[in-house]
This record gives structure tokens, C-alpha cells and sequence, in this order.
DNA sequence: GGTGATCAAGCAAACGTGTGCAATGGGAGT
DNA sequence: ACTCCCATTGCACACGTTTGCTTGATCACC
């Protein structure tokens, strides 16, 4: 059997077929791509080597001759040859390449974020694909799915906000993947994280020092792990200064300003309406803002507003609002550097808490009175790595350090 | 010599060598890879067929008996299967990838193109490689490169604002290319660009009709196609109108809301501050709003701001923003239809120009009076697709005919 | 019952790169 | 001069697909 087919794979006819494949397809590369790029072989031919040679001294092996490399570089450079990574990426079996699949990138958040990981990306050669959700889960499932095809090194994932059959498949594709500001209850998965519950506590102790007892919450749609955490932050507080929590006062919109608007002007038109409100994220505070002021209220006299983020308008707004900074950036590249840690087979840090640290501007102020001195900023925590690579890592990559942080000792001096 | 090569290739080695590479492969497979994905000869075998009928029942292909299809699909299914596309490229010479070069993801406007990009991309079932080139000409350089080593089918470009040897280098990959909101003098590229001129001259005349005479402009860097069409608008309205231009009262800040607020600052100074701004975007009026404020000044009692983008925060400011607004998902989609059409070898409209609208909100007021009724929005002008291909293909001269089209009259109807 | 025609499936090559191994050649050591 | 070693280079694969051509088999037709 094995015998009668291997004589038949090494009879004459093969041969023959193989000669005619080869005129044929000489005649007809002309025709099918008029110029393609050079590949190695071309570049070997040129230099008079092989073309495993041309491979070797482009990626500087000591296995040849300096002067050859030299001029083998010469002539590929001559000849504006570019490797081909999808070549390179079938036999190596990695693609240098990560998928980035968000809800939507016009989410200033979630586009913050892919800021970070693409810088990150891009400084240790990987690239990065872009795939919107839309919060669809059969789009969501579609995309990843692509990924996978596209042979991904690793995933990283920022609001999934879909269905539970969603982790189990990204788990099947037996791919590195990485959180941010998400993660699956029980599940063991590597995440970046804000420290959400932090961050809300201190945004709502804020309004609490400044006397308030009726204080909202305005939430994003209910479910997801950021949300159920900013709400218990809030409660913490709540509880912390003995006042008792009021699910009436707490409503969700949908992440959006319009959506909280929305929520907002209902909470107005009850009999006891706050005098503050703790929002799920800027987007959030903008639209509780304008349904305040819609009502023909006034931000912070009558009513102050905290939000969640620091995006680039908050401090644009009228008046400024009070929020708690995320630093969106560094979290993408914190993420990717963790990505790419898990890609290296390295183990890292499991999941990374980033510090919050509160930000107070003009829409805070005393409750039923003008604000004085609330527009310096001030700090309540410090961004800090619990990991122990932090050190390292930061001598390194310090664009967000040098933007609008300042590091030192947070402490309250309010 | 050919003889040599034909009979050596032909002879024992080849048989014996084949065989102990599939024992070694098989042999050193484990190792190397624990779990990789099953590959199409897997499939073939569990299906007890060959693995180029797997490849032809997976696309459908008519070849295959429907009986063998299905069964061949099942097993696929089961087992997991998805075919490597980057295998796929290498063979076909074709990734079903385009590169999106970008100058921060974090900017609005870029973040809403790239929305539609990938929306439309990924419903033709490309894939989309997201680049940032952070306004740095070195970093256009590397990612550019990085995108062609990777082999993309085609890349979109908005805001490069980058030196002229730019194009040149995208001109020598010699692939498909579409620019948003950009544009080389003099050169042909593909584009989709919103009418800037009508859109700055609409706002114009709109702060004109409100009585304001003294109307300053607030820019983006100078040298972009962009901003130099926004403020010829601006100038064709004081041209119309017959007031002088005065190059004192057009300033540039960044594109975004901090270096704005500084130049607007520097205008709030001078002896005779101007009662209206056009602004460059609505990053720009942001910021300027923000240094009117500082001033002690109102919006609109005092000065008036009009914006361009309409990006989703200007409902929310307050005032709110009067701005142009942009189609920024659509003209996404329509960057990555026409770059389909250009990867299918189809040529299509070489520039297609989006009309603008014009949204009149609060921040626009009679010049030192009160506003009164101007909180309604009303259009300026439609937003209408100029698609000559839904007509009929263009017959060759698609520069003479089918060039920058302007359907429908934008006419004033104040 | 022979002869094409048609359908189904397999063979062999190719895409462009990386890499283990063999081959070549020259210099050093004896 | 012979052997051995090392530096350099080439050969022959492999990676996982697609696709042109060939082969086998079935079937209708004369």
C-alpha cells in the first residue's frame, strides 16, 4: 500500500507535471501581479547568495559574513524591500499582532485607552487591530472570531458589557488576554483595573464633607463589573457617615450624557430631590448638568455634581467639574505591557489596581450655599503600580507622567 | 544542470526525506507548540478526505459534492477549525487588512471616522490596523512602514499632518489610499473631505446677520489643508459682507482646548477684543469659551462662538455650542466604500466632497444684546451623497466629470 | 460494449520567509 | 602534508492555504 504509493508519487509523471507547473507559472506571474513587492529571493538574486542568507543578514545573525550582510543590506535597501510579516508570521506561528476589541472607539474613554496600548504596542512591533463591539453581542462574537482567524498574539478586551458566553469562547481560542476596567466574577482573568469602589467612595465622602445628606447616583446601565463597584463605593460612603442608602435615589442611565439626562430630570421632579449627585463617569455628570440646568437650577449652588474619569472636557465645563482622574492612557499601556508579558510565556501580575485619585474643580460646593475655595485641585490618592516591575517599567515609558500629573504624597487638604 | 536537479529531485532522498520529516514533524510538534489550532490537513484527515477538498468545501466551492460539503463542514465545525488568514494572504497575496493612519485615536473627531472605518470595514470583512502617528513625523514614518510589511490592501489617512515626503512614500507602496479631511495641493489622492470653506463661510455669515463686525478666528495650526479652507471661508464672509480682514484677529492655537484658550486670551487683550469667534472645531470653541469666562466676559452677551464638528459634547456646554457639523461615522464609511472600490480595481470618485450643516445653538447672540429665539436648530444645509456610481460606472474621464461634485444648491435660507 | 462527457477528489505546486543541517573552503596546529 | 576546526554559505524543508491540472469513476449515448 505504502509502497505502491510512493513509487506512483516518484513516477514519471511527476516530474513531467513539474516541469510544465514551472514554465507555466513563470509565464504567467507577469499577468496576474504587474509589480509586486521584491521578496528575499529577489534581493538574493541581485546580491549573487542564497536567499536563506538574505534572511540571516537582515535580522543581523552572526552567522554571516559582516562585509556580505553588509552588502546584501545595501541592496535590499536599493530595492525598497519590506518583509513580508504574513510570510514571516506562517512560519514562525506569531504574528507580532494584537486585537483591541472595545464597545466603541468613539467612547473617549475607551479611545484614551487604545491611545496607550497602541503607543505600547507599536514600541515592541506589534500592531494592533480595532474592533468595535457596539455592545452587540453577535458583533462581538463576529469580531473575535475574525481575530482569531487573523491569528492574534494576544487580546485585549476593554467593556465587554455582553453576554456570559463570551469569556468561555475567548478562552477556547487559547489566547493571551488582558482586562481593562472589566473582568468576570470568579473568573481568572488578567485585568487592568481602576480602583473603581475607591474612587466613588472619595467622590462621594467629598460631597458629604461638604454637607450634604441627599445625595444621588446616577449609574450606567446595570450589570457590568465597573458599575456594581462605583455604586458600592458610594454606598460605603453612605454608610460610613451613618446615612441610609435610598435605591430611589440611586437610577442608571446608559454611559451617555443624553441617557443620564434622562435619569436626572426624574430625580428633579420627586418631593425631596438631591442636593448632589455622584455620576458613573463624565459623560454621565455632563448630562445630569444640563437637566439640572434645564430645571433652572444652578451647578453647585443648588446642586453639585461629581463625575468619573477626568476626560479632556471636564475642566472645560461650566462650571469645572469634580471628578475622579483615570489615567487612561497609562492603563492601555500598562495593559499591553502585561500582554505582552503573558506573550513572552512570563507570568504577571494577575489583576492591577490602579489608584483613582480625586479631582475638584468648581462643581462641588456646600450644600445650599456659594462655594469658596473649592476650585484648587488637590489630590486624595497617588497613582500607584501595586506591582512589583513598576520601577522599571515607569523609567521607562513616562509619556503620562509628563502630561498634567504631579507625583508626590496624596493627602487630603481639604 | 536542469537534468541534475530533475533526476536528484526525483530520486530516493526525496521519498525518504518526506517521510522522516512527517515522523519528525510529528514527533516534535508537541513540544513546540502544546495546543496549536488545527489546521486544515487535521480537518482533512478526520474527514478522511484530502485537504484541498476541505479547503473548497469550506468556501462553497461547487467542486465538492454537497454530501462530502456538509459532512466536511461538520467536522470543521467541531472541531473548531478556523482557517489561518494568514496563510490565506500569503497565498491569495491579498490580507482583507487596511491600515489606518491616524494623528491620535484620542482626538473626537479621528475616534468618530475611525467608528465608521471599522464599522464598514468589518462588514465587508476586512480587518483594520489602527496607527497613530502622534503629529511626529519620524513615528508617520515607522508606522506607515510597519503597515506595509503587514501587507494591507489599503490604508486611510486622516489629519497627517506631516512633512511632504510623506506622500511620496505612501505613492511608492503603491497602495490603495484614501485621505479624510486631507489633501496634498496639486496631487491626486482620493479623498473625502467635508466642504470646509462653505462650512467656516456659513458661520460667518450667520455671526454677520447677528450684527457682528469685529469677528476674530481661532485656528489650528496653520499649513493644513483644513484649516487653510477654514479660514478662507472665514474671510470670504467678511469679504461679502465688506469688512476688511484683519490679520491681527486670526490666531492659531492646537486643535485642541488649552492652546486655543491661550491664543483667545492673547485676542481678549488687545484694544479693541473682538464681540465673535469662528472657531477651527469645537475643541477650539472649548477653549475659547473657557478664556471668555476667564475674562469676566459671557457667552453669547459678549462674544459669540460658533464651532465645527458638532462633536458630541457641544449640546452639552454651556452655552451650547453653534457649530458645523461634520458627518464624522459617515464620511468613515464612505472613506472605507471608496477604498473598497479601489481595492476591487473599480475606480471610483476621485474626491468626494460632504457637504456641511450648520447648527445654531446658544453660544450665537445679536452682537451686546440678549439672545433672544436663536436656540432652535435649523439646516443650513443636507448632507447628500454625491454617488455618480450608483448612475452608472464613469465613463474614463472621471476627472473632469466626476470630480469634486456638489449636489444640491447649499443656499442661505436666513 | 465502447466512447466521451461530467462530476468528485487528489496531486503538486506556489505564496515568502525561517532554520536545522550539510557542504565547502581556508587556516591553524601537528 | 595531513587533519581538524571554524566560519560561511547553500540546501531542503516547513508553515497553512489556494488552485490548476490530472485522475477515477459514473453515466448517458450511440
Amino acid at each position: 500500500m505504502l509502497e505502491k504509493d510512493r513509487s506512483k508519487s516518484a513516477s514519471a509523471p511527476q516530474g513531467v507535471s513539474g516541469r510544465r507547473l514551472a514554465q507555466a507559472g513563470a509565464s504567467r506571474r507577469a499577468p496576474r501581479q504587474p509589480s509586486r513587492q521584491p521578496s528575499i529571493k529577489d534581493i538574493a538574486r541581485l546580491a549573487r547568495v542564497s536567499h536563506p542568507t538574505v534572511s540571516r543578514a537582515l535580522q543581523n545573525s552572526p552567522l554571516v559574513n559582516p562585509a556580505t550582510a553588509a552588502k546584501i543590506r545595501k541592496i535590499a535597501e536599493a530595492a525598497g524591500y519590506r518583509p513580508s510579516a504574513v510570510a514571516r508570521g506562517l512560519v514562525t506561528r506569531r504574528t507580532r499582532t494584537v486585537g483591541l476589541v472595545v464597545t466603541t472607539v468613539a467612547d473617549p474613554f475607551a479611545s484614551g485607552v487604545a491611545c496607550g496600548i497602541e503607543q505600547a504596542a507599536n514600541d515592541h512591533g506589534y500592531a494592533v487591530f480595532l474592533a468595535n463591539s457596539n455592545a452587540n453581542a453577535e458583533r462581538e462574537r463576529k469580531v473575535v472570531q475574525a481575530l482569531a482567524e487573523r491569528r492574534v498574539d494576544g487580546i485585549i478586551v476593554t467593556s465587554s458589557r455582553v453576554g456570559s458566553d463570551y469569556l468561555p469562547m475567548l478562552a477556547q481560542l487559547n489566547v493571551p488576554m488582558v482586562l481593562v476596567n472589566d473582568q468576570y466574577p470568579g473568573e481568572f482573568v488578567h485585568s487592568v483595573m481602576i480602583a473603581n469602589e475607591d474612587g466613588s467612595r472619595a467622590a462621594t465622602e467629598h460631597l458629604i464633607e461638604l454637607g450634604h445628606r441627599r445625595i444621588a447616583y446616577v449609574g450606567d446601565r446595570s450589570g457590568y463589573q465597573t458599575e456594581t463597584e462605583r455604586l458600592e463605593g458610594y454606598k460605603q460612603a453612605l454608610a460610613g457617615a451613618g446615612i441610609a442608602f435610598d435605591a430611589e435615589h440611586a437610577v442608571h442611565g446608559d454611559g451617555w450624557p443624553g441617557g443620564a439626562a434622562a435619569a436626572m430630570e426624574a430625580l428633579l421632579k420627586t418631593a425631596e430631590p438631591p442636593t448632589a449627585v455622584c455620576c458613573y463617569n463624565d459623560m454621565t455628570a455632563m448630562g445630569v448638568m444640563r437637566a439640572i440646568r434645564a430645571r433652572g437650577l444652578r451647578v453647585p449652588e443648588d446642586v453639585s455634581v461629581t463625575g468619573f474619569d477626568d476626560l479632556f472636557f471636564a475642566e472645560f465645563l461650566e462650571p469645572p467639574l469634580t471628578t475622579v482622574r483615570q489615567p487612561m492612557r497609562r492603563m492601555g499601556e500598562m495593559a499591553m505591557e502585561n500582554l505582552l508579558k503573558l506573550m513572552a510565556g512570563e507570568d504577571s501580575v494577575a489583576q492591577v489596581k490602579v489608584e483613582a485619585e480625586l479631582i475638584v474643580r468648581g462643581s462641588t460646593g456646600r450644600v445650599h450655599a456659594h462655594p469658596s475655595d473649592q476650585t484648587q485641585e488637590f489630590k486624595k490618592q497617588v497613582l500607584r503600580l501595586p506591582s512589583p516591575s513598576s520601577a522599571r517599567a515607569d523609567s521607562g515609558s513616562d509619556r503620562s507622567g509628563g502630561g498634567t500629573h504631579r507625583s508626590g504624597a496624596g493627602r487630603r487638604n481639604g
